[in-house]
DNA sequence: CGGCCTATTGAAGCTCGTCAATTCGTGTGG
DNA sequence: CCACACGAATTGACGAGCTTCAATAGGCCG
């Protein structure tokens, strides 16, 4: 384990603290991956764990390294990405605070990571040692069953994914991806419009939805010109969801 | 389960037959979902599912049934598809005898399917009643490692097709998508060369990489032309693999 | 203030989708 | 057995949508 540390802070230049462990009790309480597990478990889990801190720019593992750990993220963001030969990078998924991820870990004692996650800002998570993990689900099966629920909704969430690039615009793709955001993550402000305080960069969005930084630029002033969004610097806030709607249903082709 | 089919047959036209079930036990032994489980649990398996046949263009299931089943293909073709709103198909999977499908069924007793699955010819499968599964995962610690197994290699392959629509041309989509269908069913032939016996149409090929028949057929004329490949009615032999790799690697950008 | 990352916008061009017309191939029924 | 019908496939023309490249502006931090 030290030694994966080691390399990986090595390799990327991430800065890695060691933190006392008592303060994630709670968090690991919280985590739809443990939940309905025994107190006694969940007492393993308190203690069996590592903290990793990564700073931003720097990945807790990288595509072809070997998956040994299984990940909740404590603090700060994450993005799972896949990087293609030429370089093009495609974003998989968003982890929040109290999401999980690396568990093709659990899984596969001898298999790689299939993607990269790369903090997005200073981040802190909690990593489980597979085999541990592999142990544990032999007396609590609702672990299992848990991480096959898990693994059912990104599933899901892929085909849909597949599904909207496969067939859609980049416009509807992008109106669908901010609605989405916005109800996932989306703060309502005291005059009634969401923010979506995550700091996306137009790279980010167009990495998420297929598309280029160019597109989502133009498409995101435009929306601003006609009032349905208020666009920053990494940050997006949408006042006209309804308009947004129609423009991911493709409702209102030419006007 | 006398009810589903009755409905699913009204729903769909589709013709039930109920066939001897002695016919499939060898077919269990080699489905890759129940590797490794004991002689005990495959008797029981071979005793406790239901036969289905549906012909072709009925539904073994349609997205938002309830999903109350899982299905192992015995004989024919498959395909999983979703269809968006307006009417447009992507195809997620195709499958051939000895695969799984509606495997979320397991999971979720009260969920819905999130796709159809429609018979490209006259099809068999066996399917087990999802509780029924359940039970048996509980004292087969290894059935639900071996779905785990499954439901990774899904994700794997979904965020792959992801990847590759949202950032390859479709040029190089269904070059990669010729060479994956050759390796998996393809037969060498007597001259060498490799026939993808699959019955597609361009428009399954089409809906598979995310585009239109035309672009399809029209990639399809060029390359039968530059002598990569030869087609005909649904049907494509790979006549040279290295050149449709260079296309999938797009080394060969204008020329 | 200067440097760097992010974002905007225009212009040009290419890929691809769309529509329409036609041909090809297969199975059916007279 | 041939003619016909129907689905599958081909091909051309056109244009919309999107990417690409380049130039410029904006915002934030040291």
């Amino acid at each position: 384990m030290q030694a994966l540390l080691c390399q990986l802070a090595f390799a990327e230049g991430g800065r890695i603290k060691i933190v006392s462990s008592a303060t994630f009790a709670p968090l690991i309480r919280q985590v739809a991956l443990f939940r309905g597990l025994s107190p006694t478990t969940l007492d393993q889990l308190g203690v069996n764990h590592v903290i990793r801190s990564v700073e931003e720019g720097s990945f807790f593992f990288q595509q072809g390294d070997a998956c040994r750990h299984l990940y909740v993220l404590a603090q700060g963001r994450v993005k799972i990405t896949q990087i293609t030969a030429d370089g093009q990078q495609v974003v998989l998924r968003l982890i929040m605070p109290g999401q999980t991820f690396g568990s093709i870990a659990v899984l596969r004692p001898e298999s790689d990571y299939p993607a990269s996650a790369l903090a997005m800002e200073d981040s802190t998570a909690l990593a489980w040692d597979s085999a541990f993990l592999r142990g544990l689900a032999q007396r609590e099966p609702s672990l299992n069953l848990n991480l096959m629920d898990l693994m059912r909704i990104h599933i899901e969430e892929m085909q849909a994914r597949f599904r909207e690039v496969a067939t859609e615009k980049v416009e509807q793709r992008l109106a669908q991806t901010l609605l989405r955001l916005a109800a996932q993550t989306g703060k309502r402000q005291p005059d009634g419009h969401v923010t979506i305080d995550l700091r996306l960069t137009r790279q980010d969005l167009a990495e998420m939805i297929g598309t280029t930084l160019y597109s989502v630029s133009r498409l995101l002033s435009s929306w601003e010109r006609r009032g349905l969004i208020s666009t920053g610097r990494e940050s997006v806030a949408v006042l006209n969801p309804h308009g947004l709607v129609s423009i991911a249903e493709d409702l209102d082709r030419k006007e």
